[in-house]
DNA sequence: AAAACGGGGGC
DNA sequence: GCCCCAGTTTT
């Protein structure tokens, strides 16, 4: 695969999906908050549960001070609300102890926050810093070993193997295009492949007996 | 490397 | 009822 038909690929998928979805630019706080919300949940659930936790905790220091058991309830329709809520608390606590208050521009200081893993990580660097990061979830797993970009097992083979086949400037923006043709297209039990704009570029879908991921 | 975690919507 | 969903942590 050929680094070329990389970027056509990623050209249609950005001109077939252009909305940018619920994970917006900006507060990093609500930018870390929400996407540790996100975390095996659903995107519409991920908003409505946001907007409730914000509209209670609204910046770091209100969120490290508050009761478990108050943000507790405030999660449910997320996924794993029990061991979220601790672990939000926590990561508060330690941005508010430990980094000025302040949401850190490193991988490896946001790495050490609790809640806090590689797809995480990287995606805040996209979205609250405007960072060039490949944030690899699982949609971005699946299709890149589709397309025949990577042969991994896991997300972290995949974003090393990806960091050495895509172009940089295409590794922020390919995230919403990967989760968006994910959940449109590329399915993960029974993808629609005729209806596949990049069909062409893939190997899975020129040979659909590929093992799926 | 694999299991545990275990809410809620869509079918 | 069953299946799946923007993963992380622990074993």
């Amino acid at each position: 695969m050929s680094t070329e038909n990389i970027r056509t690929v990623m050209e249609i998928l950005a001109a077939t999906y252009h909305g940018r979805g619920s994970v917006e630019l900006g507060d990093p706080y609500k930018v870390l908050t929400a996407t540790v919300i996100s975390q095996r949940t659903r995107e519409e659930q991920t908003t409505a549960v946001s907007n409730r936790v914000f509209a209670r905790y609204p910046d770091i220091p209100s969120l490290a001070d508050a009761d478990e058991s108050e943000l507790f309830p405030l999660l449910n329709g997320s996924q794993y609300p029990e061991a979220k809520a601790p672990r939000l608390i926590a990561m508060a606590k330690i941005l508010r102890d430990k980094h000025d208050g302040k949401v850190p521009n490193d991988i490896d200081a946001l790495l050490e926050l609790p809640g806090v893993g590689r797809k995480t990580a990287n995606c805040v660097l996209i979205y609250a810093f405007e960072r060039e990061a490949l944030c690899v979830d699982i949609h971005c797993h699946r299709i890149s070993n589709r397309l025949g970009w990577v042969k991994t097992q896991t997300p972290d083979q995949t974003e090393k193997a990806l960091e050495k086949v895509m172009p940089r400037d295409l590794w922020a923006g390919s995230n919403r295009l990967f989760l968006q043709h994910g959940r449109a297209i590329c399915l993960p039990s029974i993808p629609k492949c005729s209806e596949c704009p990049v069909r062409e570029w893939c190997e899975y879908g020129q040979d659909p007996a590929t093992p799926k991921r």
